[in-house]
DNA sequence: ATCACTTACGGGTGACGTAAAAATC
DNA sequence: GATTTTTACGTCACCCGTAAGTGAT
């Protein structure tokens, strides 16, 4: 059988048209050039050059393999860069999400016991999370309904109640709890990836205007120098309990204030996420 | 650069199932496999098995690594097999003659010029055989008129004189020359690969039949036997000496019984035919 | 004289085989 | 005990580099 660096070799004077050009840019010695030709041409059983005392130049055979011999090289390339590109996804989880409560949860758990994948998150909706579940795109999903599909394993995850915070000045401080309609009309500083929050919170208070901000710290801030109200959870209450200053923050009795999550991620991946979950 | 050997190994093992079985069928011993399967994965820099203490099995990556492997050494086989096709093709004459006579004359001539290449010939029509000179399936042809075509090369060659061959007892055994119209009727005992000659005496002779005989020995001994007269022309007599036994030869004087014949070929052989005819 | 290819010689990498160990069935 | 993989070690092939040779420009 013909090895690789023969083709390569043959390729390289293809290229370059004389032995000398060849080893330069094989970053050999040219007699080895010299060499793997006539090895090359012995193993093929044909000629591949013609050649007069100092000069060789390829016939038509030679000109047919070096043809191949780029197919080949070109195609073991490509089996190099996919291989890599596979390993690569092979090794990371990418979460698909439908709102950001329970990655900060989730993402904590797992820099523990998956700590040798790398693991990308995105917030989306429910038609791109299960088409991209489909399609790759994402390995592990959090919903805020169950799944039903042969294909898929759904397991209920935790829950999320939704709160408004306001500060001390507003009229609603005093108030132990709340609801979406009080709140219709008044206007919301609001993070911008929330998920599927934002179609709640628009469509049980369409009076209201929410000013989304791109960035969470801006959030708090603007909150508390605008005396605009904005929106918290239970999950982000535990998480960031710093920086209280003043605000409070006033749960949401509606039905469509409080969610239940679940995993959902392939049987095929089954065996490891459930030693990772 | 990953060697073709490492591809072949692993192609084995992929398709073995075992480091044993996959070195019987290479031929070489086990722990050169076990070797090389090391060795692939650290070129690589990915795992392409799992391994327990006695068992080695490809994971995904490694099905995708073998499936490679198949395609680079399946190009490979098919460029061995392309160059010794091409080759081959490179050290063959093909002639297409529209008939047999000239032939006799050219091929001896060949065999000393042309030792070096293999020859075939074949008996055709006109179209196949311009057709045939397009596509490569003909390097050489011998046509009865000359062609006019930028891409050939076109040269008159040797001519052919049909005759008549009788016995003693035929009628005809006495005229020093003869007409198609005066045969006209007459059966006759005929070599089957004539060429176009056979549309020449069919068109010429119409209400005579011709028994066809593919051996051309069957024709002299036939035609011997059965008062049947049959053709020849001044190049098979010239060619054949023997057996004149009690068989005249008499010209036809009709013109369509002289032929000159050309030989074509296309003018990026013009090199190679040139220094051979 | 320079350039390009070939030939000759020595060295080191590495692919292979044999032998033996480790572990599973 | 048989089978399979791994490890250890010695051998030999072969690919490379250096140096010298040949012929052409």
């Amino acid at each position: 059988m013909i090895e690789i660096y023969l083709l390569e070799h043959l390729l390289a004077v293809s290229e370059c048209g004389t032995l000398s050009d060849a080893a330069e840019k094989l970053n050999i010695a040219q007699p080895s050039v010299s060499r793997a030709m006539k090895k090359l041409e012995s193993e093929l059983g044909v000629k591949l050059f013609e050649r007069t005392k100092n000069k060789i130049t390829l016939n038509e055979t030679g000109k047919l393999a070096a043809e191949y011999a780029r197919r080949i090289i070109e195609t073991e390339k490509e089996m190099q860069r996919h291989i890599a590109e596979f390993e690569k996804q092979r090794n990371t989880i990418s979460i698909g999400s439908i709102a950001p409560g329970p990655l900060m949860i989730l993402l904590p758990s797992l820099a523990g016991s998956a700590s040798e994948y790398t693991i990308a998150t995105q917030i989306s909706d429910e038609t791109d999370l299960m088409g991209g579940l489909s399609d790759s795109r994402y390995n592990l999903l959090i919903m805020n309904r169950p799944i039903e599909n042969n294909d898929v394993i759904c397991k209920k995850y935790i829950s999320e109640h939704l709160y408004i915070t306001v500060n001390h000045f507003h009229p609603a401080a005093v108030q132990k709890e709340i609801t979406f309609s009080e709140m219709n009309g008044q206007n919301f500083i609001m993070y911008a990836k929330v998920g599927f929050w934002e179609d709640i919170v628009k469509s049980e208070m369409p009076d209201s205007k929410f000013y989304k901000q791109d960035d969470m710290d801006a959030v708090g801030e603007l909150s508390c120098s605008s005396n605009l109200p904005s929106f918290s959870t239970d999950i982000t209450q535990s998480v960031i309990q710093s920086r209280n200053n003043g605000r409070i923050n006033i749960p949401l009795t509606d039905k469509k204030a409080y969610t239940q999550y679940y995993l959902v991620y392939m049987k095929n991946d089954k065996k490891k996420f459930d030693k990772l979950l």
